[in-house]
RNA sequence: GCCUCAGUAGCUCAGUCGGAUAGAGCAACCGCCUUCUAAGCGGUAGGUCACAGGUUCGAAUCCUGUCUGGGGUACCA
């Protein structure tokens, strides 16, 4: 990479100019603090080191510190001016031709070992399994899996884990919602009486969906069919006489029915997200249910006794709390109600405990959550700190709300009754768009989906532009090797390239071979455009490494909306394809390096990378 | 009230550790297909980086305060 190498030469000019900048001490601190950066104004040269900074510790001038440390400078393939507090780079053509070189034996680009032995948990989307994954999920879907190749790209061991939350009041919820809608449903197969009417009732859950899920459980299941239909007749029978008030039955529905139907939704519906995140490349290593791994092993109560051991827990008002005040939280929480239920937090403090003592070892969990749950973290930190968890291995990514924009006005997400689902969206735009617009924008900003406009004029959509290019490439070197029919005459031309001989030059390839890509340029503009090209290409390990470093997926998306950009820009200026085999070959390298970054940037976003538009 | 994210071109958004003249896409306007994919390229126009202070050689970026908008502030999850 040019970056290491220009930095390698930065530190030796620097140690060798120390004696002249007041006895600098050349120390990874002042190393650090050394920035290169690419200059806006292209006159500037291909990277600049700004030095001001070194003003401080040498008590010199910016630009006589720069003239110092030019003096000193060693390598001419990186020629050095000074222009006031600035050294600027002048790369010369022979250190673009090792970059190439380099990026042609990399299978692939910009993997790294930036986080090799980093062991990774990451654990997102965790829907309810109480209805289909709605446009908030797919955003956490498409930056949780990206994250995941990023990580992996950098060297880091990452499994992606999906929580389950099956067990609790919202699966209570769902189960009546399905009880009380499939009144609706056996109504209409005439097999209750227009007394249903008489219940008069809340749904919990009152979007549609519902009654996708009755018709298909009362269809599958003819004993449950028959056991809801007698626990409502018998309701009925029971209250001859006016309305009946289903808040007041619904803690008498038998135990048993309510757990079938508890347990046939949650299959349901499981399945139903496990399989739109299969078509959104989406995926999962570990599946953990809260209710199976957690509540049936019964590895909560212990991790409670752990918290009352330590002395974070006490009993009031007939609950049991936990001390989270006691690291930085505002209030102590409830664990334990006073019905003897746990809340929500209970379980997933046993959950992380677990996180942290698997047998993996992981150093870091990573969580990704709405920021509708960011009051959460201080107490769900606390925990793991009162659990004697290193907290500082505990990491939440947060990612800000999604707004769906529906005939120009913003929807706001969730269980509606008539709601647009993750599915409707993906059915609309794809998952390729989807994905990529989902992870262009930063987590920190809320995001707006305007799904009339992704969906009419996908042609806007910026995922396209950066396909194009890949599949642009494509044929370019589809066409170099195969013989073409001349427009005129029909007799087939001769292909511009043999393939073998292509194949040959590729690895036999050193930089000296690739001098041509530039000697053939007359143009000063175009070699600049080359030029631009070569350093966007030779950064993707830098910008890799900074999406993981900074969970930024957006990086990726960003770079590659650059390489194809620049791509275009030579395209237009710069015939591939030329009667001169030995140019034209040169070129094709340039070309193959373009796709093969572009579609490892894709692969990383888990978006298509199609050969052919 | 408190916590938190945001406020940058008409719209949607980048801007990494504080650096040179503020960056894209879309929309607008003007050009470019006899040639490898025009889902493309070149150009023009568009800015009080919400506001006010502060820190310093230097601030869209850091600090304080104000305003506006999103989210949170449960014995829901």
């Amino acid at each position: 990479m040019i970056r290491t190498r220009i930095l390698d030469q930065l530190s030796i000019a620097l140690r060798h100019a120390a004696p002249q900048l007041n006895a600098l001490s050349v120390d990874d601190a002042v190393l650090a603090g050394l920035r290169l950066e690419r200059p806006r104004n292209p006159e500037h040269g291909d990277y600049a080191v700004n030095v001001s900074f070194l003003a401080r510790h040498t008590k010199m001038a910016p630009p006589k510190i720069a003239e110092t440390i030019a003096a000193h400078w060693t390598d001419p393939s990186l020629s050095a001016s000074v222009v006031g507090g600035y050294l600027n780079l002048r790369l010369s053509e022979t250190v673009f031709c090792e970059a190439l070189t380099a990026l042609l034996k990399e299978s692939e680009p910009g993997k790294n070992a930036s986080l090799l032995g980093e062991v990774i948990l990451v654990e997102y989307v965790s829907a309810n399994p109480t209805g289909p994954l709605h446009i908030g999920h797919g955003r956490w879907a498409a930056l949780g899996d990206t994250l995941v190749r990023i990580l992996r790209h950098c060297g880091a061991q990452v499994t992606a884990e999906f929580y389950i939350n099956d067990a609790g009041v919202q699966m209570r919820n769902i189960a009546l919602s399905v009880l009380l809608r499939a009144r609706e449903v056996l109504l209409e197969r005439e097999k209750l009486s227009a007394d249903i009417q008489r219940v008069e009732a809340e749904v919990p859950y009152p979007g549609d969906y519902v009654s996708d899920i009755v018709r298909e459980l009362l269809d599958d299941q003819p004993e449950l069919n028959a056991q809801i239909l007698a626990f409502w007749q018998a309701l009925l029978q029971a209250n001859p006489e006016g309305p009946i008030l289903w808040a007041m039955h619904s803690d008498s529905v038998p135990t048993d029915l309510l757990k079938s139907i508890m347990t046939l939704t949650r299959d349901r519906m499981l399945s139903v997200q496990r399989a739109l995140l299969d078509t959104m490349r989406v995926t999962f290593e570990s599946w953990i249910s809260e209710k199976a791994y957690l509540y049936d092993r019964d590895v909560i109560t212990p991790s409670l006794q752990r918290l009352s051991e330590q002395g974070f827990t006490y009993e009031a008002d007939d609950a049991l709390w936990f001390k989270s005040t006691e690291f930085g939280d505002e209030k102590d929480r409830v664990l334990r109600k006073s019905d003897g239920s746990f809340t929500y937090l209970t379980p997933d403090i046993a959950y992380h405990h677990d996180k942290f003592n698997r047998p993996e070892g992981y150093n870091l969990i990573l969580d990704i959550w709405g920021a509708d749950h960011h009051g959460y973290i201080p107490r769900m930190r606390g925990a793991i700190q009162a659990l004697g968890h290193n907290a500082d291995q505990f990491e939440v990514l947060l990612g800000q709300l999604v707004n769906l924009i529906v005939d120009g006005e913003r929807t706001r997400m969730g269980k509606r009754r008539k709601m647009l689902t993750l599915q409707d969206v993906i059915d609309e735009v794809g998952v390729d768009a989807t994905r990529f617009w989902m992870v262009s924008k930063s987590a920190d900003s809320a995001l707006d989906f305007d799904v009339d406009l992704a969906a009419s004029s996908t042609s806007e959509n910026p995922v396209f532009y950066v396909q194009y290019a890949h599949a642009r490439c494509c044929s370019i070197l589809r066409n170099a090797v195969e013989s073409a029919p001349n427009v005129d005459t029909g007799e087939l031309n001769p292909p511009f390239v043999q393939a073998e001989a292509l194949t040959e030059f590729e690895a036999q390839l050193t930089p000296e071979k690739l001098a041509l890509l530039f000697d053939s340029l007359a143009e000063p503009r175009d070699r600049a455009v080359l030029g631009n090209l070569l350093l966007i290409l030779d950064s993707f390990e830098d910008t890799v490494k900074d999406a993981a470093r900074l969970r930024a997926p957006h990086f990726i998306t960003q770079a590659l909306m650059d390489v194809a950009a620049q791509f275009h820009s030579f395209y237009n200026v710069c015939r591939i394809l030329t009667p001169d085999p030995a140019v034209t070959t040169v070129r094709l390298m340039l070309v193959r390096a373009i796709q093969s970054v572009l579609a490892q940037g894709l692969e990383l976003l888990g978006v298509s990378a199609p050969e052919k538009m």
